[in-house]
DNA sequence: ACCGTAAGCTTCAAGCTTGAAAGATTCAAG
DNA sequence: CTTGAATCTTTCAAGCTTGAAGCTTACGGT
């Protein structure tokens, strides 16, 4: 069970790697997002909110807590981006709705987000087979 | 310069993938962290203090700025880990230095780290042309 | 020696994130 | 129907992170 003193380094060296490469996609998304007005945060919640849906759903959308999503979506709809209907069905769960600014708004976020993305010094050929590794190595468990 | 729609869509999904390995290498050291009383962020920095350093080498390893390395190095200060001595040759910088109790919760900290690592699914081979594409991403400044 | 700039560290405000606890509502089993 | 477990959301405390501002000290040019 025990690995080769070189190979844990090995592995280290990568997390690394991939921290570095997470934190650099983090980066460019907050430059973006500042453009607007928005926080890294926000922006993540108005990129998911492909349309209406729970605070549950989006928080799954984020990979975030739903207490997190309480907070940040409590951010957007002081901007009023966007409303917390009731929900039509379930009378404990509210539905997140876009304000029409909200919908511009995440249109032009839309666009900021793909410029100068961090991953584009990787061909698309390079990226298929990252996008194979990470598959793996994420689908781990 | 406009990119096809289809790889504006695969290089999301590749951001997704980088950010959610590096959420789960995130976990586990959080979750090995907490088995000997600390939070990630003050194990990231005992794994980091592999000597006497100052605050603005140990931020650089840390990948952090140097006023959260303030933050956290206060905490482990506090827990008797390390110790703040006045640097030898400038009187601006700290020399920060473990305390024995320090070195003996690092090394079971190393330990800990070596277990289940999250990238233990992939073989050495596969870890080394992982290595090799995330190199490229990272260093396309 | 003097001065301006830069570096090292800290403090503070603002925001993000998690986990635990609590209130409201749903749902299924009896 | 009633009860109990589960779900949806929010609140709160604690901790992380950044960026700006400020203090002390170092260093290079004059």
């Amino acid at each position: 069970m025990s690995s080769p003193k070189a190979q844990v380094s090995a592995e280290r060296a990568l997390c690394g790697l991939v921290t570095g490469l997470s934190r650099q996609i983090g980066d460019h998304l907050r430059e973006r997002a500042a453009m607007i007005g928005l926080t890294s945060a926000q922006a993540t919640a108005l990129r998911e909110l492909t349309g209406p849906m729970t605070m549950s759903e989006l928080a799954e959308r984020m990979s975030c807590e739903p207490s997190n999503a309480t907070f940040v979506i409590d951010k957007l709809e002081r901007q009023g981006l966007l409303e917390r209907h009731p929900h039509p069905t379930d009378r404990r769960a509210k539905q997140l709705v876009r304000t029409e600014a909200g919908t511009e708004l995440r249109e032009r976020l839309l666009e900021l987000l793909t410029e100068d993305s961090p991953l584009a010094e990787l061909s698309p050929q390079e990226q298929a087979m990252l996008h194979a590794l990470l598959d793996r190595a994420v689908t781990k468990h």
